[in-house]
DNA sequence: TGTACATCAGTGAACGCGCGTTCACTGATGTAC
DNA sequence: TGTACATCAGTGAACGCGCGTTCACTGATGTAC
């Protein structure tokens, strides 16, 4: 973008300010505690000030749930250049753990409860897609397993979902489980269910996911 | 309980009344949004008549968490009773299931994101340990099966959770990605992250659960 | 380089709202004799 | 059965708080000649 005069970039700096202690208020108080003039406040200015950066509270939310999607995407496709099918995929659901542990906060924004009241921004379903296409492919080129799953896999055959990406119904089936897997140890972990039970959460999750791997 | 004079049995009513309607709060605002002058309004009351009930905003959240705990727990345990450890092992996955879609509120209230800043009953470890009961025994009495995930279960051999419940690890290690499983799907689920995919959540909890029973 | 003007960041007051919680109180319901 | 008293449910006013958002404004920053 060759919009850089000083004024926008000045607005840049002062938008990820704001999105910054936003994110430090859900650690604080959950998602619905966002709160514009809990933010200004925290950076010395007045509550009004804010809507010159967002116009409302829910395109912050917004913003912030889609940065987090892009972030998430982003790490995922980082593995892209891995050759080896299995490497990639196990590298995937590192990426995907080590970004939801460093940024608690915004997997759970992603993927946690929903906001109450606010309907998640349409662009998102295009980012799903994105890593999910990174699955699909890792899959597909995986060697084909024993048929498990017949009545899912059937089941799939009739859904085309995964927009273009014409993915085989079993390479479907083992993305969707890759991902449910992976969200079910994540969300416990970071939810603290785990806690008190004195087990290591990632080799957990490894196993859970080198099941589909194998 | 004795204590059944015609006014306890007032106090009852009016107590899960207002739990009731705090489950709706939950539903429409989330579990930040649940607020005594709300609840109070609707049942036609002013905000300081519930005090007589709760003494605050927290006992009432505790009192939601406890009883969903122990719903979820009665559900499974209602399981117990069938013989084939397959089958009881199954049909507590679909209680949990039922119980989930049923009263979403309550399963994302306890296993969602944590209300910030509220501290969790301790009671409800207890709880927690006696759902794993169930999964134990059921796993123990499961004929074992080819060794998998050896790093984890060297790992859980070091670590005696369960209580008293001397369980194997490798049961141990199927009980936990269980209940990990069963939750991934369950929590995509009600958060909405499959709608417009176009397949049925349930035959993906089924495969899920599944391949752990083989 | 200097002046005139337009743009824009941030302020302060205000609006209406809902929250949790306390307190002194009214009036109904139960209890004891 | 009737009266005297204690218990308790619910009210209304009040406190202090924070929220999102609007509006008219000051003062600084940039732009054009």
């Amino acid at each position: 973008v060759s919009t850089s005069t000083p004024r926008t970039r000045y607005r840049e700096n002062i938008r990820a300010e704001i999105k910054e202690l936003a994110l430090t208020q859900i650690t604080e108080s959950g998602a619905a505690g966002i709160s514009l003039n809990g933010i200004a406040k925290r950076m010395g200015m007045t509550g009004p000030g804010l809507y010159r950066y967002y116009s409302c509270r829910d395109e912050l939310i917004t913003e912030l749930i889609l940065d987090a999607y892009r972030e998430l995407a982003e790490a995922v496709r980082a593995c892209e250049t891995i050759a080896d099918p299995r490497q990639r995929l196990r590298s995937a659901a590192l990426a995907i753990r080590d970004w939801a542990l460093a940024h608690p906060q915004r997997y759970l924004l992603i993927f946690g409860t929903p906001v109450p009241g606010y309907r998640a921004p349409a662009d998102t379903t295009a980012i799903t897609r994105a890593i999910m296409a990174v699955l699909l492919d890792g899959f597909a080129q995986l060697h084909p397993v024993d048929p498990d799953a017949t009545d899912l896999i059937d089941h799939l055959t009739h859904h085309h979902w995964a927009g273009d990406h014409a993915a085989s119904p079993a390479a479907l089936r083992r993305a969707l489980a890759f991902w449910t897997r992976a969200h079910g140890v994540l969300s416990l972990e970071l939810a603290g269910h785990f806690t008190g039970m004195g087990f290591d959460p990632a080799l957990l999750y490894a196993a859970d996911i080198d099941a589909l791997l194998r």
